[in-house]
DNA sequence: TTGATTTTTGCAAACGTTTGCATTAATTTC
DNA sequence: GAAATTAATGCAAACGTTTGCAAAAATCAA
C-alpha cells in the first residue's frame, strides 16, 4: 500500500490557522471548543474530504471503538442471529464489530483471542467452541479489565459476565412436553459434555423423567458432536433394534432435522410413531414437514443483553470483578413433530 | 480503558541491551537480522508475554493486515458460506477479516465503507446491497489503489475486479430444465433490477423461453425483494386466478421455499401440478419435502477466487487498473420439486 | 476599569512500532 | 595484514491523533 494523498488534521489546521489540538477537539465534539470554531473545522473537513485514521486515534487514546465477537460458526442460525443484533445495537453506540468464527476449533479460538487483543478491541464477546475447557487464553482480557462477556456456550467457574439461556429448564420442558404427549421411552441426543450447556440440558431431561417416574436409561442417552453426520450415525444405533423409542429430544435442530430424514427413510412416522423436539428454533424447523417442535432461545433479547452488559462495563468507572450471570428465558415452541398422543402406546390418564 | 501493564518492544530492547529497531526486525523475521539475535529476542518476547500492538504497527507501516468484507446479511446461506471460506483462506496468508453486514441497506453500506477505510483495511471485498446503483462511496478505495473486489452482487461499469456466477446461464438452465420436464407456462420471480445479477437471470429465463419457442409473457415475470413476505404476496397474485402456471423459476431459495409452502396451503401438488426451481442451493432446499431443485453457485470456489484476486492485488508491484471479471461456474441441482413430466399438460415429444 | 473567573486555544509530548540511512561489526578477498 | 565487501545493528524520525497543562482570550462581577 503506497503512501496516500490523504488529508490529515494537520492540513485542516494549516488551512484554518488553528492548532491541531483545536481541530481534534472540534471534530470530536469536545466540550472545550467554541461552536463557531467547531463549525468552521467541520466544514473544512468536509470540504477537504478528511477521513480520520482510526489506527492513530486508537493508538493514542487507547480506545479503538471496536468490539470483537467470536462465535463457533456464522452459518449456524443462533450465532448469526445474535451477531446481527449485536452489530446493530453497537452501531447505535458508535462502536464497530469484528465478527470472527472459531469453526469450533479450540486452537483457532486461541489465535482469534490473541489477534483481537493485538487489535486492541475495547471489548470481547464470546460463544466458546464445543471443546473449550481451559479458558486461560481469555486471561489477558480479564486481567487487564477489558470488558469480556460470554454468551450461550459459557465458561463454568471463570469469574466473568455470562449471559445464557435457561438450558436446564429447556431440557426439562422439551422432555416434559414429550411425556405429556404420551412418550414413555425418550432418547436424548446431547452435545459433548465438555460444554456445560449440554450438561444442563441433560440435567433437565433427567429431571423431567424422574418427575414422571420414568427411568433414566443410559442406552437412551447419547453424547456426540451435533452435526448431521453424527446424528445420522446415532440414528443407526437407536434404530438398530427394537423396541424403538417413542420420543427424541435433540440438543440442536440440525440433529432433530436429521432424525426426521432418517425416520422417513425407514418408514417411521413422525409424530405418530416417534415424536421429536429440537433446540434453538432454527427457521428450518418451520419449513420442513412435519414442522419440528423446538426450544426458542430468544436470540434478539440475548444480543441486546450482551450489548447492554458490554456498555455497562465499558462505561463503568471501576472495573467490574467476578462472576455475574444473566439468564435469558426460553420457550418451547410446539409444532407437528410432537403433536397428539401416541397411537399405539399411549396410556390414557 | 485504563493504561495497561503491557510490555512493549522498548522493554524487550532494554532487557537485552539492543535497539528497538533490532527487536522489531527480529520479531518480524527481517532478513537483516542474525539468527542468534532473532532467537534471543523471540525468547525474551515469549518470556515477557509480549503482545504486539496492531494499531501502532499498522499506523507506522500503512499495512493493517486486515481485510474488510461487506455482505448483505450473514444469515443468508451464500454470504455466510463465502465469508467462512474467505476467513479461512486469509488466515493462511496472515490476514484478519472484519465481517460486516449492510442489512441490504444502501446507507449502512456507505457507513461501513467509510468505517473500514478509516480502519485502514488493506483490502475490501463486497457483495453489494440490492439497491446499490451509485458506487461512488467505493471511490476512496479504488482511487487510492486499495484492493477492491466485488463478488456475487457486483457493479456494472465500475472498472474494478468482479467475481460472479454465470447468472444468465443459471437462469437459462433453470428455465430449460423446467421446459424439459414438460412445463410450458413458466413464471419467473426475479429480484429488483437495480441488481444486475437478477437482470442476467431474467435474460437467461427469456433466452430459454425463446429457444423453445415459448412466449415471454409480462404477467409471468415478477420483480420484488426476495423475502418470504414478498414471495407470499406474489404467490397470492400468481394463484389469484386460473390458468395457473406449471413451472416457477425463483431467483432465490427463500422464495422457492415460500412458494412451496403456499402451494401446500392451496392444494397444488409439487411437482405434479407445478414444478419449482430455486437459486443458490441453500441447504434448506434439501431438507424440505419435496426437496427443491436449485442452481448451485459453488461458494467455496468463489471464496477462494476472491482471496486469490485480493492477494494478487496486494502483492502487485504496480496498481491494477480497470475492469476485470471472473465467472464462477454454476450447476443445476435437480431434485424432487421439478421431477417427472407434467401429468395433465405434458406434451410427449 | 480592574480583577476574578471561565472558556478557548496552543504547545509539546505521548501512544508503539517500523524503517531509511548511517555506523559498526563481521567476513571475504587480495 | 590491509582493504573491500557484506551483514548486522543503532539512531532518529515517521505515522495521525489525542490530551495534560499552560497561556491567551473572553466573560462576569464589583
Amino acid at each position: 500500500m503506497s503512501k496516500r494523498s490523504e488529508k490529515t488534521i494537520v492540513d485542516i489546521a494549516e488551512e484554518l490557522n488553528l492548532s491541531v489540538s483545536t481541530v481534534s477537539r472540534a471534530l470530536n465534539d469536545n466540550p472545550n471548543i467554541s461552536i463557531r470554531t467547531k463549525e468552521k473545522v467541520k466544514k473544512m473537513a468536509r470540504k477537504m474530504g478528511y477521513r480520520p485514521n482510526a489506527l492513530a486515534a486508537g493508538l493514542r487514546s487507547s480506545k479503538s471503538k471496536t468490539i470483537g465477537l467470536i462465535v463457533p460458526r456464522i452459518s449456524m442460525f443462533f450465532p448469526a442471529a445474535i451477531s446481527t443484533i449485536i452489530q446493530n445495537k453497537l452501531q447505535e453506540y458508535g462502536y464497530n464489530l469484528i465478527i470472527c468464527q472459531s469453526n469450533d476449533s479450540y486452537e483457532q479460538e486461541i489465535a482469534l483471542v490473541n489477534t483481537l487483543y493485538s487489535a486492541r478491541v475495547d471489548g470481547l464477546v464470546v460463544s466458546t467452541t464445543l471443546y473449550t475447557t481451559d479458558f486461560s487464553h481469555f486471561d489477558v482480557f480479564r486481567d487487564n479489565n477489558i470488558p469480556l462477556v460470554f454468551f450461550d456456550r459459557v465458561p463454568k467457574d471463570y469469574g466473568v459476565k455470562v449471559i445464557k439461556g435457561d438450558d436446564q429448564l429447556g431440557g426439562y420442558l422439551a422432555t416434559s412436553h414429550l411425556i405429556e404427549r404420551g412418550c414413555r421411552d425418550i432418547v436424548h441426543i446431547s452435545g459433548p459434555l465438555s460444554s456445560n450447556l449440554y450438561v444442563e440440558r441433560v440435567a433437565g431431561y433427567k429431571k423431567a423423567l424422574k418427575q414422571h417416574s420414568l427411568p433414566v436409561r443410559k442406552d437412551r442417552l447419547f453424547y456426540q458432536e451435533l452435526s448431521r453426520d453424527h446424528a445420522w450415525q446415532t440414528c443407526e444405533k437407536i434404530f438398530a433394534g427394537k423396541p424403538y423409542p417413542d420420543g427424541i429430544f435433540a440438543s440442536n435442530d440440525t440433529t432433530a432435522i436429521t432424525i426426521m430424514e432418517y425416520c422417513r427413510k425407514i418408514n417411521i412416522r413422525i409424530p405418530e410413531d416417534l415424536k421429536i423436539v429440537g433446540y434453538s428454533n432454527d427457521p428450518r424447523t418451520e419449513i420442513i414437514t412435519p414442522a419440528i417442535s423446538s426450544v426458542d432461545q430468544y436470540p434478539a433479547m440475548m444480543g441486546e443483553r450482551v450489548v447492554a452488559a458490554l456498555m455497562d462495563m465499558i462505561n463503568a468507572t471501576t472495573p467490574s470483578t467476578g462472576f455475574s450471570q444473566e439468564i435469558i428465558p426460553i420457550q418451547l415452541i410446539a409444532r407437528e413433530s410432537s403433536a397428539g398422543q401416541m397411537k399405539t402406546k399411549g396410556k390414557k390418564k
